[in-house]
RNA sequence: CGGGGCGUAGCUCAGCCUGGUUAGAGCGCCGCGUUUGGGACGCGGAGGUUCGCCGGUUCGAAUCCGGCCGCCCCGACCA
């Protein structure tokens, strides 16, 4: 009953106030030259007494990445089945954060929020092209019509920008929406992080040309750019795949993290791309062979390895032609050679040939390559040959000699065989990128794409317009999409310790988690109510722990939720005049003087990550 | 889709191989008391449709066999 009473009172002072998005925060955050503001989520039951917070100590057995169990501990989600998650409270009040953070940078650049169905006629996406997709959830209503959930919203909003767009006047324009994306994915994974169904913000720019897609993909990453400087991430923006849908230019905003199931190749000179496209110079062969006059055959029997052929020779690796008979998807029979120490790459192979191709079965390397697995080479190649780059000026090579048990030394490429030289291997840590600074590899996590559509769906779904002399051109596209709840993962997966989360200040749950120790009789309770209103009164969203539990594992449940800064009120702090505040991140600790403590918690906080 | 693993209390797990009485532990939960600046202690208590589901073997199945479902991990695939 006292309870209760304290709520509706909290909520008649604040009302009102729950529907500032910015408020005197944000103008302080701005104020403090800091991220600028962030949406302002007071409720009006924030006590924790009061508050659905289950954290628990134990993460379910099943959970591996560290977001996924520290969310699942913390009692920000839950799951229901595989790949679908639920968000509680605190998880929420996160996700809108990061939603608002985009709302207001996607805004900024004359973004329109709009809103368009999940549930969607699957004559659209037949139209497109894109009904195929196995990871298109499909389903049938009561009258037999065929209807889909969408994965994106290509098709519904291009189909709309058909109907109401007709000239040059009504262009340029960027459209967005929240909305749940639905994907039958083979492998839902790392609880948030890849899941069947996740909200994602994506925006879609609609252009009369491709210097105005250019103009509006550059818009783009202005803010996207700041989008991510404001959540508080470590992230890079990389080169990527345009992949199998072609396109005019891609990038991933990457977060570097250990669960991520990408990966980045980056150098200090600011070399940053995915390795699915990343090219470098790779490190010299060391003692290679020397050269010879021409070819000459060696026996080597039973080696069919890179492995075997080089302890055998005793060469490196690095001086061995490794040749991959590869069928091309048309039917073509293509040979692909490497460096014996390099692999391939197989996106870069897809866009090298402009069709994807497979490795050829043992069969086809008879028959279509005249050959023996194992032992296949260039020399005498009857076939197309794809040479990488990497292979190019090297002498005194070791190839197969295309029979078996029997390798050639001295190849020359060039000399003894014509090739296509192309760009196919994966780059390895070491590589050099092209201003010379050294590649590393680092795992990552997708958080963002924009992408250059050209008019992949403005054609198909018959989206165009007229310009100023009445000729009819389809209208240029980009879409744009980031997943708040991946960008939630990577700044717990970023910045989490052995304690627990430790979010960045603009994307927190809370801005400060108020510890209450003792019962709620004794003077140190009074202290505390106090400072929760005066606090709240400064702008700030407070987590007041209020409940009847012990210190410990109030300090515990604060550390592992992770707002940035903790505030204690005890027995021990009222009668020296003090509160103490801890910073979250790196756990440091000072006393201060209760009176004006609120200020001070203020002061401090504008200061934090 | 291939490989591996798991499914027993809210959570973490034991029991299963070697079938046999009322199916266990720790944590959590509820009550009382002592405590109260880092997950405290004592006493009492609730909680499992009887062990994911279906079927089979058996006098008897959590335990053995088959099928199915669910979940996790690795790979393939992929926003």
């Amino acid at each position: 009953m006292d309870r209760a009473m304290t709520v509706s009172i909290t909520a008649g002072n604040r009302q009102g106030s729950g529907a500032d998005l910015i408020g005197r925060g944000g103008a302080q955050r701005d104020a403090a030259g800091g991220l600028g503001p962030r949406l302002r989520l007071d409720l009006p039951v924030t006590r924790l007494s009061a508050y659905f917070l289950p954290t628990v100590k134990e993460a379910p057995a099943d959970a591996e990445a560290v977001s996924h169990r520290l969310m699942v501990r913390a009692g920000l989600v839950r799951q229901l089945g595989a790949g679908m998650w639920s968000f509680l409270p605190a998880g929420w009040r996160v996700h809108r954060r990061v939603e608002q953070i985009v709302r207001e940078e996607i805004d900024r650049i004359g973004g329109q929020e709009l809103l368009l169905p999940l549930l969607q006629p699957a004559e659209l996406w037949r139209r497109s092209g894109r009904y195929g997709i196995d990871e298109l959830f499909k389903l049938e209503d009561r009258r037999g019509a065929d209807l889909v959930l969408a994965m994106t919203h290509e098709e519904a909003l291009t189909s709309h920008v058909a109907n109401e767009v007709r000239s040059y006047r009504d262009l340029p324009l960027i459209l967005y929406h929240f909305q749940l994306k639905e994907r039958d994915e083979p492998r839902p994974r790392a609880g948030v992080l890849r899941t069947r169904e996740f909200v994602m913000k994506d925006s879609y720019s609609f252009d009369r040309d491709l210097e105005g897609l250019d103009a509006s993909y550059e818009k783009h990453v202005s803010a996207y750019d700041a989008i991510f400087d404001r959540c508080g991430l470590e992230w890079y923006r990389v080169e990527s795949d345009v992949g199998a849908m072609g396109g005019f230019g891609a990038h991933e905003y990457m977060a570097p993290c250990a669960a991520g199931e990408n990966e980045v190749a980056l150098s200090s000179a600011g070399y940053a791309a995915n390795v699915e496209v990343a090219s470098a110079e790779p490190r010299p062969v060391a003692d290679l062979p020397e050269p010879l006059a021409a070819p000459e055959p060696v026996d080597t029997p039973g080696a069919t390895t890179v492995e075997q052929v080089a302890g055998m020779l005793e060469v490196p690796h690095g001086a061995l032609v490794k040749a991959m008979p590869t069928i091309t998807e048309s039917g073509e029979a293509v040979l692909v050679l490497l460096r014996g120490d390099h692999r391939l790459n197989e996106i870069k192979l897809h866009n090298a040939l402009g069709e994807p191709a497979r490795p050829a079965r043992v069969a086809e390397v008879a028959e279509r390559f005249g050959s023996v697995p194992g032992f296949i080479g260039p020399v005498g190649a009857r076939t197309r040959v794809l040479a990488d780059e990497a292979l190019r000026g090297l002498r005194g090579l070791v190839s197969g000699a295309g029979e078996a048990d029997r390798h050639l030394r001295g190849v020359e490429p060039g000399r003894d065989f014509d090739a296509e030289w192309v760009d196919v291997r994966t780059v390895e840590a070491g590589d050099r990128c092209p201003a010379g600074a050294e590649i590393r590899l680092e795992p990552a996590i997708e958080v963002g794409n924009i992408f250059k559509l050209g008019t992949r769906y403005s054609e198909p779904l018959g989206a165009t317009y007229l310009d100023e002399s009445g000729t009819e051109h389809p209208v240029w596209m980009g879409s744009y999409g980031i997943g708040p709840a991946r960008i939630m993962a990577a700044a717990v997966e970023q910045y989490a310790d052995e304690r627990g989360i430790s979010w960045p200040r603009s994307i927190a749950p809370f801005d400060v988690e108020l510890v209450r120790l003792g019962g709620a009789d004794e003077e140190a309770a009074r202290v505390a109510d106090d400072l929760y209103g005066e606090l709240r009164d400064l702008g700030l969203d407070v987590a007041y722990d209020d409940r009847e539990i012990r210190p410990g594992e109030k300090f515990a449940d604060a550390e592992l939720l992770g707002c940035p800064l903790r505030v204690t009120i005890g027995r021990r702090g009222v009668e020296a005049g003090e509160a103490e505040l801890q910073v979250r991140r790196g756990r440091e600790s000072a006393n201060v003087a209760l009176a004006g403590a609120a200020e001070e918690v203020l002061e401090r906080w504008r200061r934090l990550p």
